[in-house]
DNA sequence: TATGAATGAGCGTTCATTCAT
DNA sequence: AATGAATGAACGCTCATTCAT
């Protein structure tokens, strides 16, 4: 939930050895799934440490706050969502549309793909959402869409592709997400996945001048 | 956040007096107020039973516990929405894709306006949204709009229908929530209205054939 | 302990009913046992509750954190001692220095009785003394003192009798508390309180110039 | 705070090397400015370490528990006040009131230099001062006090004099503790240290009888 | 019908100390 | 000798909900 206090985030030591690596992964996938099975209002520090194997002292060693968990997962995942999109917009050997609908399949079926974590995360996303280090891992998503549209748009002005560019990644995340929070088959997926980069592909196409 | 016991929600009364009536009209406005002004985290019972100048177990005498103001919250405002949609779609004196147009721009505004208790209430869906009374709202909203698909899309199967106005219907909701949290300008919002209309339009014109 | 944030003190409600008012004696005066019997370490709010017959959440009713409740005990003696200081300072029936000497004897009895109390509570000091609410009532007994000082210092300045003001009050206070830390033999309260006054009594003397 | 567990203080091992004796005054020094910089409550055997660049391990070789740190403190500086007392007291070229004036200043200046460590390592005065080691030093310096005593009150009973010597270092340190809470300007405090002596010599020439 | 005092499980977090390496 | 990861009891505090009045 949204709270007025703005408390530091992200991780309180640099693990030097292996060990402290593994235990920061135990307690992320620890974290993983108290979010999948229990739900964003029963994540709490004591069950992830306990869920992990390790004393809530040790947990603390590693995390500052149960805000920096969160975080920590939430920006594994956008940096995974943004190798995704370099791989799928930057592939030179497909036409530019054609990639788009690659990248909105890939998007559609990872978003629904441990869809219980997802919206878990997106629930406890008041506690995290207003650390500072989310903008720059942000910003390395817009780099790419921007390129994209730049070499699909060539003729637009700035602030047209600007626009366009952000609702096109607006319109990802939030109906990513929001088809994502019911239980679907790899059938519903790909129908939906296939309307979502229709729109696209004619949305752009009519922005191109093409038409 | 997503809590596995799933309680009876809405009205515990049906308020037979005037007197009932205006008391929880006083709950929700006290109610909403504590949410723009306090945020989901700090949006307690106590405190909604204070600033309506109402004592707690008043409160619960209208509502059987937090959740359910919360959902009577969001049920209104759906049912607003609905309203809207109905008005400016079945709108017969202008043509379909100027009524979607309208409809575009009207909810966007809405959107932005009360922004603040709108990302509120949205932090605190886990705590109502899976009340099953939530399903019946939708639908209304769902059959409007597949009304406005039939006209605008006569010739497409019945799926095809379903298919592109689920994602109209979710693009408007995700989207129109995701802009709505950075506070906007008017000119940015008929700017990024106009750009969603431009792609429902691209899409359904597309779908339609007439191209 | 010095604590660098500075949070808000004294009491959460008026007690308005006899009620609240019984719960507020009880709860302090289970303070005053837990500070006594178990030390300030020791003086946890759970624990404060527990001997007070209360459960925590009521004992936050009254009281808005654990400061308050050391306040309040503090405060509640700060007046005891003004009335004191009042009472025998301001007993027109005698001399200025035979009324000096009746309440050293007071001070120093009173701070012998209970010193485990308030050898606590001042080991707790760091966690309220900062309550800008201490300053107004220490002011009182300044003023009092003050009075008193004119009374026997007519010819000083006022300069001069402020200074000595201070060196006496301060005398006082910290003196008696150092000497209540070890226990003491009525015997030795007596002597020591008889040398105090003796102490003052020349001082002031040599002040007043009547030597 | 007052702990009821009383246990072993004092130097865990002694350093029979320099390394050790350096790390023990690294030590050391670390702990003043974590207790001037920090407060009482944040004085923790962790920010020690850190700030002594030396693992908590290694602080633990040296000191057996957090408490023997501070007592350590608290014992260098009596023995530097012992040191001041002796040196003022003893030195037979002035007459024994101008001695007793010289260490008056001596001693408020002293105290009001560096205020935030003493006020911080009396405000943990809880955490050492049961420990009985602290009783010789303070002897150290009862023994000087009481020689100089007997040399101003040459013709008193050994009580009377105990009595006027004990009444003199309660004032001394209580007062100079009280006094020095507050920042103090140099002009306050020559006048307050004028005013105490002040007190003090005419206690004691009543006490003598040259009056 | 209305009140609001009372409850107590549960939360996030700290820190002195140990001990395997 | 030195390290620093690990422990876990303990703390202060919140808040949805109940129920005697």
């Amino acid at each position: 939930m949204t709270d007025r206090r703005n408390p530091r985030i992200s991780v309180r030591k640099q693990p030097g050895q292996a060990r402290s690596a593994a235990l920061v992964a135990t307690i992320l996938e620890a974290a993983v799934r108290v979010l999948a099975e229990e739900g964003a209002t029963r994540f709490t520090t004591a069950r992830v440490a306990e869920k992990a194997g390790v004393s809530i002292g040790s947990l603390y060693q590693y995390f500052p706050n149960k805000a920096a968990i969160l975080f920590r997962l939430q920006t594994d995942e956008w940096r995974e969502t943004t190798a995704m999109l370099r791989d799928t917009l930057e592939d030179a050997g497909k036409p530019p549309l054609a990639r788009l609908r690659v990248l909105t399949h890939a998007f559609i079926r990872s978003e629904c793909a441990e869809a219980s974590v997802r919206i878990a995360l997106d629930d406890a996303a008041p506690l995290y959402r207003d650390a500072p280090e989310a903008a720059e891992v942000r910003q390395a998503g817009n780099d790419i869409l921007q390129r994209f549209m730049r070499e699909v748009l060539p003729n637009a002005t700035n602030d047209e592709r600007t626009l366009a560019g952000d609702l096109i990644r607006t319109t990802f995340g939030a109906v990513g997400k929001a088809f994502s929070e019911t239980p679907r088959s790899d059938v519903e997926i790909a129908a939906y996945a296939d309307a979502m980069a229709d729109m696209f592909e004619a949305y752009l196409l009519r922005l191109s001048g093409s038409i």
